[in-house]
DNA sequence: TTTTAATGTAAGCAGTGTAAACATTAATGT
DNA sequence: ACATTAATGTTTACACTGCTTACATTAAAA
């Protein structure tokens, strides 16, 4: 027979909405049915999550450590730019393989970061690792390197949020660069190396 | 005395939904609000939309005819890269003074917007004035010039993204290029038109 | 071993999207 | 001019949501 108290119910909690966000899309989340499929009742995830914004603020922060996992690059050696090119497809493929945790991460679910330190120091964790590598790559000063990354991060960033705009419409049979932005982005997409390495050499000798 | 018939509510119930989806954000809009604001049953809406999505669809079409108007420059006289350079401020204030409306239409609360024909064409159609417009600055096929504007516009896209994450933090005292990605990303909002120049000026020249 | 804090439950409030059945009126065809 | 029909509105109701309050159980601390 089960105790009354579950034992490890918060992770439990943040794994399963870990899942149900990723298949479904956080929207669709309910903390009344993340308790059943924990098998304990309705207002129990309140002792661990004072909102659905907390909840939501882990998966984030979860969301936010397996990016730093995907893109991590060896940093002994001097970083190339094939490594940075790698580091940019990892991160789009990550951004489009977990779209919906993506969404939490970078969307407005979670309205302050602050207010969650641990997600905070997630996320930063993981820009630093971008950008500690990237920084490997420019010979400039702080500033510069800051304002390269962002340049960059930028781009990934939108390109993550156009390309999955595209695949919406990506059963279309032909693809013309003049039939719409879906459709070039889709032209991008099945270039995606190449695309990127002329882009990141145009960021970096600048 | 008012009349059975509202005469005017889908137009009526749209702007409605467009201010407060603005003012507090799309998650906030109910229905049952915006009926009672038009003087009218909680049910009537749904004459007009068949679902919560349609309404929304109505909302980013509107934002998208907006972000058109926004970010026209006129195409009879030859396009100077200035201009392209004052279209993606236009474009990154836009995102920032319209954040919510952003969210919706380029978020995931419509999912496909091949189910809205008519959003689908206004958000073609703000994507061709920009294509179109920058076709004229660089020399290149439409397979370049396809990839040229995606690049340029998930740049500033991403942009959008990171600045609005930024602004949350941004009374910080003292911005460091080291203190994170947002204290980066405020640095070049502090100077985005020649943030921009050179960014562009790398894209065309490639 | 008592006390206390952490973690669970039960019941209930106010709000949601939306479906179904019905009412009113504007538009249309003869 | 009038009957019919389609469009647009209302009422009622269902199943669901986040979250609050009051109470129960048990693990940890004194």
């Amino acid at each position: 027979m089960k105790s009354y108290h579950h034992g490890n119910l918060k992770q439990e909690l943040i794994d399963c909405a870990c899942k149900l966000c990723e298949r479904d899309g956080y929207t669709k989340l309910s903390i009344r049915t993340l308790a059943k499929e924990s098998g304990v009742s309705q207002t129990a995830p309140y002792r661990h999550f004072e909102t659905k914004e907390a909840l939501y603020a882990s998966v984030a922060q979860d969301g936010f450590n397996k990016l730093s996992k995907a893109i991590h690059v060896d940093v002994d050696k001097k970083v190339t730019k094939k490594q940075i090119v790698d580091m940019a497809i990892k991160y789009i493929e990550f951004g489009l393989k977990n779209a919906n945790t993506y969404d939490l991460m970078f969307g407005t679910a979670v309205g302050n970061f602050a207010e969650y330190p641990e997600l905070l120091e997630s996320a930063n964790s993981s820009y630093e690792n971008f950008r500690s590598s990237f920084s490997q790559l420019a010979n400039d000063n702080d500033e510069v390197i800051a304002f390269k990354c962002i340049t960059l991060w930028s781009m990934v960033h939108g390109l993550v949020g156009i390309l999955r705009k595209a695949q919406v419409v990506a059963d279309e049979p032909m693809v013309n660069p003049e039939a719409g932005p879906m459709s070039s982005a889709i032209l991008i997409a099945g270039n995606l190396e190449d695309h990127l390495d002329k882009v990141i050499s145009g960021i970096v000798e600048n």
